[in-house]
RNA sequence: UCCUCAAUAGCUCAUUUGGUAGAGCAUCUGACUGUUAAUCAGAAGGUAGCUGGUUCGAAUCCAGCUUGAGGAGCCA
């Protein structure tokens, strides 16, 4: 009975004594054909290929091979010092799968030849198949896994927040909203909404359960066209029961830093085929291992908003007024020009009208307890706050801001449980795999992108 | 949504002011048992994104549309 193995576990260099002279079945596609003996083939369980050799025996085979063909090969393992694997399989038997379309293949962007992303794109149903896809869904897949390991050490509970609601009032970009059945009749007898943010919801499981998060897709119906925006993207987002700012600043720090140094330790692999593609396609040298390591090793950048304002001002006078929001400009300044390091910074106290109602305000009473963070090349990836206690000044904010009461008044009335502090932040999920990527457009860092246009 | 730029073979790109469309790779045919995106010889491949206009003549100039890239705004 011939066992079939995957060819991650065929390539383990530890195992690699124990296969040596064994017949083994594997199944996976061609990526090249070389030399009329040499056979690369790749199954998806691993970013390296395994080399079959394929002798004279096979030539009426050979003839119809071409990338991306799939088959099924037995055939005994040898070691081979020349190959970078150190092994390579000895063809006994193949077996074509049919059903295959050669002409399809060879003309989509499969066919063996680099193409820009934007391209892949367009097929992008096809992409999975590219080694660069493989590998961003690696990252993407740990980094999620990771998320969850950490925030389980920390005994903070998962919450599914619903991806349907009636809230479209929490300041955070346009909504699309919901027809109940194509006929566009209303079974909820309201308006219904697809999720822009789970917080509010969290905030009333935090009530019971203290330390909770939620992770999953929210949706945000901005027409905003850049490489850093999706209409569907996944947002984590923590609430922390009795935690001031300053203490949701530290975790907030900590998660980071924990989860670019275990992606440094386990996505190496990963992390050096992307700079390869880099070096190779593009032409750039983009060291992705420096990149996580400057920041898991210093201390990020902490300002006041005002301190902001006024080194923004310093640099060129009417650049920026208080009371305006930081934008993409200013952060490139800041970067670049101001504090000329590459490592994160983390604005706080920013002023009340540009924040969310739900922000605490500070004594001064026009600025918030709040927080960003923003990323070199990226910008902001997580935003945060200490959350309004006092059931009053919620009231009169969602007043000031011209909030519709009757579908969030469930939300102010907890804090009727008494004024209870509490702090919370959202990661984008998408954004932070672009800075550990390094790929420019969050487009291609999410399995089936989600984007104004995208139906066409 | 706004501003700027681009769209030529399956892919990556040439085509110097308007005058019959070019290369490399991929493909096809053949050669090749130690290659790493193998190499060598030959062949085929195009209504220049779409629609209209200017002109004797348009890939090239003009208008509109579509798609993409860069930047802005909104934000994560």
């Amino acid at each position: 009975m011939i066992k079939y193995y995957k060819i991650k576990d065929l390539l383990k260099k530890n195992d690699i004594i124990n296969f040596i002279n064994k017949i083994v079945g594997v199944k996976g596609w061609i990526l090249f054909f070389r030399n009329n003996l040499f056979l690369e083939i790749n199954d998806g369980t691993t970013i390296d290929n395994l080399q079959i050799i394929v002798n004279q025996k096979f030539n009426d085979l050979k003839k119809k091979f071409f990338p991306n063909l799939c088959l099924k090969i037995i055939g005994k393992v040898k070691y081979q010092k020349k190959n970078k694997n150190n092994i390579e399989i000895k063809a006994k038997f193949i077996k074509i799968y049919n059903g295959y379309n050669k002409k399809f293949i060879i003309k989509s962007i499969l066919q063996n030849k680099y193409h820009r992303l934007s391209k892949i794109r367009e097929q992008s149903y096809l992409r999975f198949r590219k080694k660069i896809f493989l590998t961003i869904f690696r990252i993407r897949h740990y980094l999620f896994l990771e998320i969850h390991n950490y925030l389980k050490k920390k005994d903070i509970i998962y919450i599914s927040t619903p991806l349907i609601n009636n809230n479209n009032a929490e300041g955070a970009g346009e909504t699309f909203q919901l027809k109940s059945n194509e006929q566009g009749k209303d079974i909820f007898n309201n308006k219904a909404y697809l999720t822009v943010s789970g917080q509010l919801e969290l905030e009333s499981a935090m009530y019971g359960l203290s330390n909770v998060y939620s992770f999953g897709p929210v949706f945000r119906a901005d027409n905003s066209n850049t490489d850093k925006h999706l209409c569907e993207f996944w947002m984590l987002e923590i609430e922390i029961l009795f935690c001031k700012l300053k203490n949701i600043i530290k975790l907030s720090i900590k998660f980071i830093k924990y989860l670019l140094k275990k992606v440094l330790i386990n996505c190496k692999k990963e992390l050096n085929n992307l700079m390869i593609y880099y070096n190779k396609y593009r032409n750039k040298n983009i060291n992705l291992l420096d990149r996580l390591t400057v920041i898991i090793k210093n201390k990020f950048i902490i300002k006041t908003y005002n301190q902001i304002i006024i080194l923004l001002k310093k640099y060129k006078n009417n650049i920026i007024n208080w009371g305006d929001d930081i934008g993409s400009i200013h952060e490139k300044i800041l970067f670049n020009n101001i504090f000329k390091k590459q490592i994160p910074i983390i604005i706080y106290n920013y002023p009340k009208k540009i924040k969310p109602f739900y922000m605490k305000e500070n004594k001064d009473k026009i600025t918030t307890k709040s927080f960003d963070i923003l990323f070199p090349f990226i910008g902001e990836i997580i935003g945060g706050s200490e959350r309004e206690d006092n059931y009053q000044k919620l009231y009169n904010n969602i007043k000031e801001k011209k909030i519709n009461l009757k579908n969030i008044k469930w939300y102010i009335n907890l804090r009727k449980l008494g004024k209870l502090y509490h702090s919370g932040f959202g990661l984008g999920f998408e954004r932070l795999i672009q800075y550990i990527t390094g790929i420019k457009n969050i487009r291609d860092v999410i399995p089936f992108p989600i984007y104004p246009g995208y139906t066409k």
